[in-house]
DNA sequence: ACAGGCAATATTGTCAACGTTTTTGTCAAC
DNA sequence: GTTGACAAAAACGTTGACAATATTGCCTGT
């Protein structure tokens, strides 16, 4: 049950767009790498018009560039809007945050828990998938429960992209957040502790943001003019 | 030169979601229309595939929605979406103009500037559409110079949903904030003063927002249930 | 006369084929 | 030996027709 679906109209092309963004999680798919139509439609067995609202989808949330007569690409967001993303998506989990603090019910707060538990039961069986998953449902999680509308599309958008820039420069491998931190934010939330549960989270996306590479000999990937000239 | 214009690709899906959103906001089209394709396609003289582009793209700002075998309508948002939408946009305006208030330049403020006289102008000239679409242009342009792709993107989304909202819940015909008020935003901006800036944005979004109706007896236009029966 | 079901119509969803643009490989001229 | 243009191939964009689905009007049975 992804996430990532937004309007859950089309099954199959909420598959697709969730493949894709799998496998560039998972860092099966680099940025850069093309994505031709015609091959996408008979690796998942759909015509190419289905393929074409895909990518359509993903051009939408910024996972893939789609150039006119030239297809569709893997996103290469560069350093800054990499950095814009987070600070981006810090602001919007803070207020968030600070929203359910507010009218969180003890419902909730088992829901929450119910949510790290599953999480690190994924950890501790090493469900790679399943800790991708989770880690992002959590969040979508807490928006959710804050209800805003508006600002659940928008986290979603700004977690995916950021998603994309933490498989795009994170040098290790172990990527996923780990729940100790899921754990911390829910239990300030769960003593509608504001400005803890604020801090929890900013120390949480910090720390996610810290992991990266980003310096600015870690150029994306196939920049190809950046990348064989000295980025002029 | 439309601001809606998010990826200027292809210019007839940019025309016809222009048109649409227009209409919507002249009050031209009234929330809850039906839009059947065919008519649209011959309406633009264009064919059904970019029709259908160009719902696809307004279903994803909201202003559309698209249900499955049932077509496209004109978006009826009830009274809880429109506070959380002004909310948000409130929100987001706030942080836009503090980070612009740090780094204006003086071109930037001559750009402003430059742009509430057009205002005016429009104003004096009593031309609605340009002053519709300056008051909506103004507020991207802040978002251009406070330089942040992803937040110049939700406003945009956020104005095209305000800018719904406005057209469906106002009483009044005049609707466009008018040219002082974001004068007087600039002149905060271009003194560096940022408490005042964010002052002089709030209450003009709050006086955007106390224009409107958003009593309970407001229901959507074509509720029909709503609208025959009394709201059961 | 009214309710329920059935068929006709209208509208959207889907697909396969065609035209256009871009890319790439080749060849001739300098 | 290199450069430039040209042609072949591949991929995308578009079109039109066909199938699936929802709505509406009608008809029959009670």
């Amino acid at each position: 049950m992804p996430w990532l679906a937004q309007t859950p109209k089309n099954a199959v092309v909420n598959e697709i767009c969730d493949r894709i963004w799998l496998a560039v999680v998972q860092r099966t798919l680099r940025p850069g790498t093309r994505l031709k139509e015609e091959d996408l439609a008979e690796i998942f067995g759909a015509t190419r018009a289905r393929v074409r609202q895909a990518l359509a989808l993903l051009e939408q949330d910024g996972l893939v560039t789609l150039s006119p007569n030239r297809g569709a690409c893997i996103a290469e967001p560069g350093i800054e809007e990499a950095r814009d993303a987070f600070a981006t998506r810090l602001h919007v989990e803070q207020r968030l945050v600070t929203r359910l603090c507010g009218k969180i019910t003890p419902a909730q707060v088992a829901t929450l828990r119910t949510h790290v538990a599953r999480e690190r039961a994924a950890h501790q069986a090493a469900d790679s998938e399943a800790m991708i998953r989770l880690s992002g449902e959590f969040h979508m999680l807490i928006a959710t429960l804050a209800e805003g509308e508006l600002l659940h599309r928008i986290l979603r958008t700004l977690t995916i992209r950021t998603s994309l820039i933490t498989a795009m420069y994170q040098a290790k491998a172990a990527q996923t957040c780990g729940p100790d931190e899921h754990g911390r934010i829910v239990d300030a939330i769960a003593a509608h502790d504001e400005v803890a549960a604020i801090a929890e989270m900013t120390h949480h996306m910090q720390h996610l943001e810290a992991e990266l590479d980003l310096s600015d000999r870690a150029q994306p990937t196939s920049g190809l003019r950046k990348a064989l000239l000295g980025r002029g």
